[in-house]
DNA sequence: CCGCATCCGCCTAGATACTG
DNA sequence: CAGTATCTAGGCGGATGCGG
């Protein structure tokens, strides 16, 4: 148990495993559902890419954040990094069978958004123009 | 065509709609997978509760977390918000049929994460014992 | 030349303290 | 009880350096 969200959770008497269980979960959609995983995991679902490729095709991703994206995809084992020792380097990234089963988890949400887009729009639009609006206070994703 | 992504995206030729659909996806993936959204949700579903029960049973979270967490999806038409002008004040959300559809969907991540924790958990370790192991330079979460 | 790691600076997420 | 104002740590992008 490393977390204080596990010693409350087990304090609660909520069974350890599915504590556990818990956390990761929150960990692993924390890591789909931050600013570029999704992307890249979408962008890598066709195919190996290098890294210039990639670079280019999550479009406004830095270095810096595809490199660090990359290696924690890496060190959860659903991408593998191969590395060709040529003049020039050259190294490609590609999904895991593992993160292609994820890739298909993940389908099922980009569908549910498919399907259920136009409501939140819809709803989205009908609180702005509601009289508060905090829009300001909000997250900004 | 809001962000910088989706003119990108459109200039390389991708259909409109298809970069609307993609920016909403990461959205609301952005939205459900952030440190406490997916955990309120989780709540929400055994049932409607007032504030101060969700901030005792979500555990770690602050109040303007909570705050904000709900605002953002009431404002995305997921859960309803019902102040009823009593002393003192008392307010209850609860999930909306599309937040509930939304949970229905998210289950399906669940348990993909249920079915190969263990693979990732080992993944884990084992990059974590490599030569290098970088794992200074990984993003926190 | 390509693939990064590092340093720097902004700016936002998040914890703490306060108000109607 | 149900939130908002304040402060700080850290996420993130940009520039630079460097090994292969």
């Amino acid at each position: 148990m490393t977390s204080f969200l596990g010693t409350e959770l087990a304090q609660r008497g909520v069974a350890p495993d599915c504590v556990q269980t818990i956390e990761l979960v929150r960990d692993v959609l924390a890591r789909v559902g931050d600013k570029w995983t999704l992307l890249t995991i979408t962008v890598l679902a066709s195919g190996p890419l290098r890294f210039t490729a990639l670079h280019e095709q999550v479009a406004g991703i830095s270095q810096r954040m595809l490199s660090q994206t990359l290696r924690a995809l890496t060190r959860d084992g659903l991408v593998t990094r191969t590395a060709y020792p040529e003049v020039p380097p050259r190294v490609e990234y590609a999904l895991t069978p593992l993160g292609r089963s994820l890739s298909a988890a993940v389908d099922g949400l980009v569908h549910w958004v498919r399907s259920h887009q136009s409501d939140i729009v819809r709803n989205r639009d009908e609180f702005d123009r509601a009289p508060g609006a905090n829009t300001a206070t909000l997250p900004r994703l």
